[in-house]
DNA sequence: CTAGGGTTAG
């Protein structure tokens, strides 16, 4: 790229073609800032885009949400009447939808004055659709179009998945005329959403021909539901058919491995990366922070997070998140000052680690006066998330009566995540009466949540009133579910061992019953007394 | 133009 840029700036006069030449160039190597300043060159030394230049450029702006931009190119094209060539419109189109809501909008309008539509055209509309969430109307073009090619079905295998009815999805893979790659991994990222991570299996076996993108969903489908074993498994398998982890796919597994704790596989993640390439992108070292922070490998965390070439908001957040999770508060907040003294502008991801921060160190006065002044100082608007970490703060001090009156003084809806808090809240501070209140409100956000009344159960259990127990426990049966137990995993030389409240299925169970025994005595010598009212 | 991908309160 370097040296195509120095052979490019010999030429006195470039003419169109080097220009559009140059600004594709920008576009395949992800650089929208060079391709957009490569445009406005041209535009100053005289020269008029033409229709290569439009979808060059937009296409270079994919991964970024420049409506601006989009709409500035809109009119351009207008004024010089190139939506005659239908590559232009369509690549608007594709363009738009990529800008949120109001992109989606834009792109509508377009799409319907279109005197010429080509199959590109209504698949791009469909696909901005269906990535705005409107599901229905997507719906209704697919049957509208004139003719359909395999993106058209995909797209619209897509809408099934997306709208979660995976039985549905099913039978519309079964009707779809040539099944593609694409077609067989979203089928099986359909099931690995439902959950149905045997069907998922079976789909993946019998795929005529995968490429990594399959192995990289179900594999991440494995990890984020902390099946370890079977996600290392499977990511061994991979690497036993000569398959290499690219960017989409480290990320991707990272992620999951940060959301389920599975450590093992991230370090093995991690490794690979280390040997088949000497640096790695933002994305990846972001997730690298994020997965060994959420996994509780704070210093790895810190190290990766230090020998970042280029760190962005998002590292910040991560690092930050990371340690104020994990009862961290105080240095998460002198970093939160270093991140100041840098000049990066905190976003509202930031301050939701701060505020979160504050509460894991107690320091309920200082969360507060971030609270107030936050827009004030670093223009973040309170919003859901941050009245949470709010209610939070307050509930965990002991501070009901403030939690409740924020609560109420919240300009939004406030959601089952803020109820939520509060009833734990509530049984931290064994307050009946409240809890109670709160627990209504829940109900009617989310009535089919056993893990609600487990937890007005428990409140209950802790003031002794053992009556309202038996009936908040018959109404969590009568619900039909109960709260499933959890599992906590270690993973040994590559073997995962899962362990169950009472379990005594593994086949050294007897020496480990023996040893935490131990540990209990050694505890108990050192004056612990252990809580059992919870 | 369609499938996987970084940070968000219980």
């Amino acid at each position: 790229m370097g040296l195509a840029i120095k052979v490019f700036n010999q030429f006195h006069h470039p003419n169109v073609h080097l220009y559009n030449t140059l600004i594709r160039a920008h576009a395949q190597n992800s650089q929208p800032f060079s391709a957009f300043s490569v445009f406005c060159d041209m535009q100053n030394s005289g020269l008029f885009p033409d229709n290569f230049t439009y979808p060059f450029l937009l296409k270079s702006f994919s991964g970024q949400s420049w409506l601006k931009e989009v709409q500035m190119i809109h009119t351009h094209v207008e004024k010089f009447g190139l939506c005659s060539d239908i590559f232009v419109p369509n690549a608007l189109i594709d363009s738009y939808c990529k800008c949120g809501y109001s992109g989606v909008n834009a792109a509508r309008k377009l799409f319907a004055t279109m005197g010429k539509r080509d199959i590109v055209s209504w698949n791009s509309m469909i696909g901005g659709l269906v990535k705005g969430g409107e599901l229905t109307e997507a719906r209704r073009l697919f049957d509208e179009m004139p003719e359909r090619d395999s993106v058209s079905w995909n797209t619209m295998l897509d809408v099934y998945v997306k709208a979660g009815d995976i039985n549905a999805a099913f039978e519309f893979f079964e009707r779809i005329p040539e099944r593609n790659v694409v077609s067989w991994s979203t089928m099986v990222l359909g099931f690995c959403k439902a959950g149905d991570m045997d069907m998922a299996r079976i789909l993946f076996d019998n795929m005529p021909v995968k490429n990594l993108v399959p192995w990289t969903i179900l594999i991440s489908g494995y990890a984020e539901k902390g099946l370890a074993k079977e996600a290392v498994g499977l990511y061994n398998q991979m690497e036993e058919v000569g398959l290499a982890p690219d960017e989409g796919a480290i990320v991707s597994i990272l992620a999951a491995c940060a959301g389920s704790g599975l450590l093992g596989l991230g370090k093995r993640v991690h490794a690979s990366i280390r040997r088949t390439r000497n640096k790695f992108s933002i994305l990846v070292g972001n997730a690298l922070v994020d997965m060994y922070a959420k996994c509780g490998s704070l210093e790895k965390a810190f190290s990766i997070f230090n020998d970042m070439e280029k760190r962005d908001v998002v590292s910040w957040n991560a690092m930050l998140q990371g340690l104020a999770m994990h009862g961290c508060g105080e240095r998460a907040l002198h970093l939160f000052t270093r991140m100041i003294e840098k000049g990066v502008s905190p976003d509202k991801v930031t301050l939701v680690a701060v505020l979160c921060a504050c509460t894991h160190a107690g320091l309920t006065e200082k969360g507060l006066n971030y609270f107030y002044t936050m827009e004030r100082d670093y223009g973040v608007v309170p919003q859901v998330e941050h009245y949470g970490c709010m209610i939070d703060l307050l509930g965990r001090g002991g501070r009901l009566k403030e939690a409740f009156d924020l609560v109420r003084a919240m300009s939004m809806e406030p959601n089952a995540i803020i109820w939520g808090t509060l009833l734990g809240a509530c049984r931290m501070h064994n307050d009946v009466e409240l809890a109670e209140e709160v627990l209504d409100r829940l109900v009617k956000l989310e009535p089919s949540d056993p893990g609600n009344f487990s937890m007005l159960s428990n409140i209950y259990a802790a003031a002794r009133d053992w009556d309202n127990v038996a009936s908040a426990r018959l109404k969590m049966k009568s619900m039909g579910v109960e709260k499933p137990s959890g599992a906590s995993s270690i993973e040994v030389e590559n073997e995962v061992h899962e362990f169950t409240v009472f379990d005594d299925s593994h086949r050294e169970s007897d020496k480990i019953y023996q040893m935490i025994n131990g540990l209990g005595d050694h505890l108990k010598q050192e004056g612990y007394m252990p809580k059992t009212c919870y």
